[in-house]
DNA sequence: CGCGTCACG
DNA sequence: ACGTACGTGACGCGT
């Protein structure tokens, strides 16, 4: 009746969703407030299942809250056990209806459960001899395996699960599916209270079935049994153990109101769905279902493409004015920056390759003007030229999407940006209203906002819509600060940063990753002599076995996949265990080898520079990233890694580099944030702030502190930065937790305005859903509200941390605007580089290095006016190395 | 592609 | 009984 490659999949939806809702870690929900993580669980495990399987025909079955004739007949069934957090009983109405737009089958009935509903359909489908998948979480589903039926168990997470068979089965219980059920009616299940035998857990319940095969033949056999205890207890609860198998049993014969054939999959409600995964915020799955449903029409290559609902808004535009001329395109150009007035934004975009190595290109340049879109589409050759000459060093404001590129294209083509200010960004503006999330494209967010899936090259017809949307947005949450004075005007800097680069010599690296490759080499010989034989150094799995297996060294922690071989196991036997110690030497080695040597060498332009990217729309907390290759891990910390800083240099002789960074600073502005007046005044006075906290701490005079007492007070520092626990402060301190919370205890009492303010951080939190930093950048915690105890406590630590690394990340954002603009008009040719969180580098002219210095202390002193000073130290030198 | 590891602030 | 310090990115391994 049915091919060979039909198979129907049936799934427990209750089951699956609470898996998918627990398995996620992090609380995911939209702006709107909807919680969304059950749902985006079961959207991944349901993309699992159908790739893995790619079934015709799908079921899921849902439980109803009526009783079934369990509760029924035994009124404690499944009592006890905890409902569905609110949360996600929201979210199952729009799992449902998401199930009905991508064509799958929903089914339930009150008096009975999923698993019914899934045994019943199986059956059926075994009747018409179609090949069937049940999947679940609940192992009670295994009664239903046969040689048609699949039974296929989550494991952990939402991406792992077991299909057990005959062989699955035998070798995790020792017996087949079918006797599983007997099974568990011995020994009972406490999440469903089923009763079972007093007494008897898996082992014994699992031998007696080993033993007799089933609780019939038990029960009728039960005066075999050795152990007396045992026995009179199967005798006496002979009653039981037949009601729970009965209550364990699965029915197959549920009133069902379809047919095998009803649940074929059907097309999917591409509108429905686009309309469903833009409310739900599924970016990842939305484009995915954008390039499918492209895909699927030209397939289908429809005459005229029946147009949806969502294609139809770029008709209510005029058609774009498409130029390719050069000359035409300049003229249309200086036309519209013309009729350009004060406060006007030019509304724009470019096109080309975004390449950080080669030259980045301008293939087209597009623009509004008076509501009509403009595409000056003259080639890479032609469009530099027609920018240069048609923007001509004015002062014009824009506004678009991540302009950060625009900005960078303008640098590396020679188009002077320096009257250009950034008037609105949209990537920016939804960074500032959802750090941390993934960044979504403006197709995504035009798609989001107004349901509408315009052409690329018309999206910027929305650019002026969303803006006004986001502009609310900020206002609404009183964000205006961060993005108009900090994250817009940054954004130009950054592009000036990535486009001027750093120098690298790379003959100075390949020298160094010589000397690496001999030492990696020696070590992996000595390693392979003391292990006894060659193996992977690199995989931790491989080293593992060595170490703990073959060696048989102490100290073995098991993880997921084998062993720690992390470098706090491996130092604890250092010094017992030669292979070890070159063990952990040949890590540090190879690391630097291929991540600073070889990971680096691919990343220098032709011009022996490397032009890294800031990203400024990444990190939860308003600090900076860097990618490709990231310049803010560049070793330093060790001297061997940081010899690696001899490669990166000012380029020239007639250049120097100049470093400056900020002492403390967010130990500064947690003096500032919280008020306290000791760790104010620790700062007025000292010269060393883990030295005054050691001194306040431990009641000893300044003087009297031991380096001991220093470094347990800076490690008590960092802890407070971080959202300290106790158990966190004893590890780092290798202490016992009682006195790591001794520590912490006297800390808060010598600074009881840091606890307060901690404290208040916490509660405001917890209040509000978000954290913010001095200046009001926002960062939401849903952590906080978890019901579970762990993601709270995280919570916790990120409604404290956030405020701090947030505030300083804002300070040195100002100080970096401002030293940008100083630079720009006092000196000729010295630059901003780099930033690594507390610390700026300019590559400066050796005539401007006066200036340069004092400009730079100037700006990143006086980015912000704190109760404490900020103290900024200058280093310099020609190669990175110097400055230290 | 997730994990373990390790580089930085 | 659990299993924890905050924020990043890149590499190699192994599925």
């Amino acid at each position: 009746m049915y091919g060979k490659s039909d198979k129907i999949v049936i799934i427990d939806g209750n089951s699956l969703v609470n898996r998918a809702y627990f398995a996620i870690q992090r609380p995911m929900i939209t702006k709107d407030g909807f919680y969304t993580q059950g749902i985006y669980g079961f959207l991944s495990m349901l993309s699992k299942i159908m790739t893995d399987l790619e079934p015709t025909h799908m079921l899921v079955a849902f439980d109803r809250k009526a009783p079934t004739f369990r509760h029924l007949e035994y009124p404690e069934y499944k009592a006890g056990r905890k409902g569905m957090p609110d949360e996600l009983a929201m979210e199952m109405p729009v799992l449902k209806e998401l199930l009905k737009a991508l064509g799958i089958r929903t089914y339930e009935i009150d008096g009975f459960e999923a698993d019914d509903i899934l045994g019943t359909t199986a059956k059926l489908a075994e009747s018409e001899d179609l090949r069937c998948y049940i999947v679940t979480g609940d192992k009670d589903a295994l009664q239903l395996a046969s040689d048609k039926t699949s039974v296929i168990i989550t494991k952990k997470g939402i991406s792992e699960f077991k299909l057990y068979d005959d062989a699955a089965m035998t070798e995790e219980y020792g017996f087949s599916q079918a006797s599983f059920i007997d099974f568990k009616a011995l020994k009972g299940d406490s999440s469903d209270n089923i009763p079972g035998v007093p007494g008897v857990g898996d082992k014994t319940a699992q031998k007696l079935i080993l033993q007799f095969g089933n609780v019939e033949e038990l029960i009728a056999g039960a005066d075999s049994i050795e152990n007396a205890k045992l026995r009179d207890k199967i005798k006496a609860n002979a009653d039981t153990i037949r009601f729970s198998k009965r209550l364990a049993t699965i029915v197959t014969d549920v009133p069902l109101d379809y047919s095998l054939e009803d649940t074929r999959i059907a097309p999917k409600d591409y509108p429905k769905l686009i309309e469903l995964y833009g409310r739900l915020e599924f970016r990842t799955y939305l484009s995915k279902l954008l390039k499918e449903k492209e895909k699927a029409e030209e397939q289908l290559s429809l005459l005229p493409p029946e147009c949806t609902e969502a294609q139809k808004p770029s008709e209510a535009f005029p058609e774009p004015v498409r130029i390719t001329d050069p000359s035409e395109a300049e003229k249309a150009l200086r036309e519209a920056l013309d009729g350009l007035r004060e406060g006007d934004e030019l509304v724009c975009s470019i096109t080309g390759d975004d390449s950080h190595l080669g030259a980045s290109s301008i293939e087209s340049f597009s623009f509004l003007r008076d509501g009509r879109l403009f595409i000056l589409d003259c080639g890479a050759d032609a469009c530099p030229g027609v920018l240069r000459s048609a923007f001509g060093g004015r002062k014009i404001s824009l506004s678009g999407c991540e302009l950060g590129r625009l900005y960078y294209a303008f640098f590396t083509n020679g188009i002077d940006a320096a009257g250009l200010t950034t008037g609105f960004d949209c990537s920016l503006a939804q960074y500032v209203l959802s750090p941390g999330t993934k960044a979504p494209m403006l197709a995504e967010m035009v798609l989001e906002s107004f349901k509408a899936a315009p052409p690329e090259e018309q999206l910027l017809y929305y650019v002026p819509r969303l803006e006004e949307q986001q502009r609310k947005g900020i206002e609404e949450l009183d964000l205006g600060y961060v993005l108009y004075n900090i994250e817009l005007p940054l954004c130009k800097v950054l592009a000036s940063m990535e486009a001027l680069g750093v120098d690298v010599d790379s003959g100075e690296l390949k020298a160094i990753g010589r000397v690496l490759k001999e030492g990696c080499a020696e070590l992996e010989k000595t390693i392979y002599l003391l292990a006894g034989e060659e193996f992977n150094i690199n995989s931790p799995k491989q080293l593992g076995q060595i170490l703990f297996e073959k060696l048989k060294l102490p100290g073995a922690k098991p993880t997921k996949s084998g062993y720690s071989t992390n470098a706090e196991v491996l130092e604890k036997l250092e010094d017992d265990f030669p292979i070890v110690h070159a063990v952990l030497e040949y890590r540090t080695l190879s690391k630097l080898d291929s991540t600073y040597v070889e990971g680096l060498l691919p990343l220098i332009a032709p011009d022996g520079k490397v032009r890294a990217h800031f990203r400024q729309n990444v990190t939860a907390t308003g600090r900076l990233s860097c990618t490709d290759p990231n310049l803010q891990n560049i070793p330093v910390r060790q001297e061997l890694g940081r010899q690696l800083r001899r490669a990166f240099t000012a380029g020239s002789g007639d250049y120097m580099l100049i470093g400056a960074d900020y002492s403390q600073i967010e130990l500064r502005v947690l003096a500032h944030m919280s008020g306290d007046p000791t760790l104010i005044d620790c700062f007025r006075n000292g010269l060393d702030i883990h030295r005054e906290t050691a001194s306040k701490v431990f009641g000893v005079p300044f003087d009297e502190v031991t380096p001991q007492m220093r470094s347990n007070a800076k490690a008590v520092n960092f802890g407070v930065i971080y959202g300290m626990s106790g158990f966190g402060l004893a590890s780092e301190l290798t202490i016992t937790r009682r006195e790591a919370e001794r520590y912490i205890a006297d800390y808060f009492k010598r600074f009881p305005g840091v606890k307060s303010f901690m404290n208040g951080c916490v509660d405001s939190c917890r209040e509000k859903g978000y954290a913010r930093t001095l200046f009001g950048r926002l960062r939401r915690i849903p952590e906080i509200s978890s019901r579970m105890y762990m993601q709270r406590q995280l919570g916790e630590r990120l409604a404290m941390n956030s405020p701090i690394q947030g505030t300083a990340a804002d300070i040195i954002k100002l100080a970096m605007i401002e030293a940008y603009r100083r630079l720009e008009s006092e000196c000729e040719d010295s630059h901003l580089i780099l930033q690594i969180h507390d610390e700026l580098i300019i590559r400066a002219r050796r005539d401007e290095a006066d200036k340069v210095r004092a400009l730079l202390t100037e700006c990143m002193e006086s980015a912000a006016r704190l109760a404490v000073r900020l103290e900024v130290s200058l280093e310099e030198g020609y190669s990175w190395y110097e400055l230290k």
